[in-house]
DNA sequence: TAGATTGTTAATCGATTAACAATC
DNA sequence: TAGATTGTTAATCGATTAACAATC
């Protein structure tokens, strides 16, 4: 089975996904085995944080070879339930929302899209490559029946906690929250933000940084 | 003139992003004063990280009744640049490069897409809103003519580093990484990446953790 | 074997929280 | 004024890095 899981922190989370992107790109390139300091210098880290960092799996280098690449890939996919298929549903039927749901590469990496949704009745009923724009009055029963884990908000800020709501409600387990305003769930529901226009603040502020800093 | 500026952490940048969001909902609503807890209650964090954060601004609060939502607001635009017009070009004009290049909030928020590229030559003369999909050779002149400072990369992962390359070479001063793979770029040149796969590992993670503890 | 690389411990660094004097 | 809230200092907490014995 395995050892046993220790908590891991979320700033370990975010470079497991990191590691896991190279490795399935070594193993697709025939790599059989990697170091610490490969990796480090391949994403920008030290070898003393990837070492500490593969500590968390269940799975172990090799002094003086290494990591076994594939054996890398399955802990890194079972740690972060990439071996899974995750069920997910989209609110919010907008250009993003229609993006991602025709994004083939969610379902090739285990996320299949299996319905959007959407407030406004001029939206419900179109296409959206394989799926049809559902009223939000059909998200509960399609999420009970399907049994969605994910719920993806794609709507705009000021709808947001109330989609919230509602997928909580209809008992999604995690939301994925593209909007830019906190959204509140309870503990049993998890919640991750990816907030597209406040990455372009942190690189405005950046670019305005650097600028000063060349300036002296 | 103002204080000097310090030198921001970057937890610090992310978390005055969602001040920004925060403060201009509450200006709309009217709201004139906020008080640290406040704002903490709002976004889930503590006063004291809050009180912390805002020093770091050009701006103060005053003792009994808090911050003042008009200066808070203008502080915040002027070290994340908000206050500032931003132009950016997209390359990739996949389902994501369309989709950011139709979506009106990045505009509004002061940053203007201002051309589109793709490599795939089936793609290029397409209409996307008001631009035209433009082919990878006219990326240096168009970036050069119109002084963008932005390049937001929606490709393929495996094209990644190769366009990264061809911004970079053609002056932009930030880049936006919509890939999973880590792109290298000097230090003249900011990248903040922005994964929304790796958002949903990250969730599924969670969701996996959250199981494990409920059932003890 | 000799040398390279892991896994782990200890040291450093940075970020968050707590506490409270200053102040409005 | 009395009480509430800021700004700041100190304490705590957590994450990263350095160092090195273990080991292949």
């Amino acid at each position: 089975m395995g050892k046993r899981i220790r908590h891991i922190p979320h700033a370990v989370i975010k470079r497991l996904t990191r590691y896991l992107t190279e490795v399935q790109q070594l193993r697709k390139e025939g790599v059989e085995w990697i170091a610490s300091h490969e990796l480090a210098t391949a994403l920008g880290l030290t070898g003393s944080t990837v070492r500490q960092d593969l500590t968390y799996l269940d799975f172990s280098g090799i002094a003086k070879r290494g990591y076994a690449t594939e054996g890398l890939q399955q802990a890194l996919e079972a740690v972060l339930g990439a071996d899974t298929e995750w069920r997910a549903v989209i609110v919010g039927a907008g250009n993003l929302g229609r993006a991602l749901t025709l994004h083939e590469d969610f379902r090739r990496r285990g996320f299949a899209i299996c319905g959007i949704f959407d407030a406004d009745p001029a939206k419900v009923g179109k296409r959206v490559g394989a799926l049809v724009v559902q009223p939000m009055s059909e998200l509960p029963a399609s999420v009970g029946r399907k049994k969605v884990d994910i719920g993806i908000l794609a709507v705009p800020d000021a709808a947001a906690q109330s989609v919230a709501d509602q997928l909580i409600a209809s008992g999604v387990r995690g939301l994925l929250n593209l909007t830019l305003v906190h959204v509140v769930a309870p503990p049993r529901v998890q919640v991750v933000a990816s907030r597209i226009a406040a990455s372009l603040l942190e690189l405005a502020h950046g670019i305005k940084a650097a600028a000063r800093a060349a300036a002296g």
